[in-house]
DNA sequence: TCCCTGACCCCCA
DNA sequence: CTGGGGGCCAGGG
């Protein structure tokens, strides 16, 4: 059962280019919502997965915030080897480069 | 309808 | 750089 909301996050995020991330606040200013943890909820929830690339969705401070729902580091590490996978750079800290960040859809 | 929660974000010490 | 506080929107009970 998905909500209008979610079916219209869901086609924003597969407009995100491969080798490319975006952040949870630029994809809420796309669909004209101000709340980015609303993008969030919408995403955990991802049905389409892998068809809506929700592994390339990360957070403002850089860091890779969730995965399939959940906050583990395992889980976690996956999400980083996807990234990786499509060419994203990280650094020392383990966050994403800045230059692989996606400012706008 | 009210209340709680969340894969968030911004500001200030 | 880290921690705390407030605001944000949508979904579910």
């Amino acid at each position: 059962m998905l909500t209008p909301f979610q079916e219209t996050v869901y086609k924003a995020v597969k407009k995100i280019p491969a080798g490319k991330v975006v952040t949870y606040g630029v994809l809420a200013k796309h669909i004209g919502c101000r709340s980015a943890q609303a993008i969030g909820q919408a995403l955990k929830h991802n049905p389409f997965a892998p068809e809506v690339p929700c592994h390339r969705v990360i957070r403002q401070d850089r860091s890779l915030g969730g995965f399939k729902g959940s906050w583990d580091s395992s889980i976690c590490d996956q999400k980083r080897q996807l990234l990786r996978g499509e060419g994203i750079p990280f650094d020392a800290a383990g966050k994403v480069h800045p230059s692989a960040i996606l400012l706008s859809l």
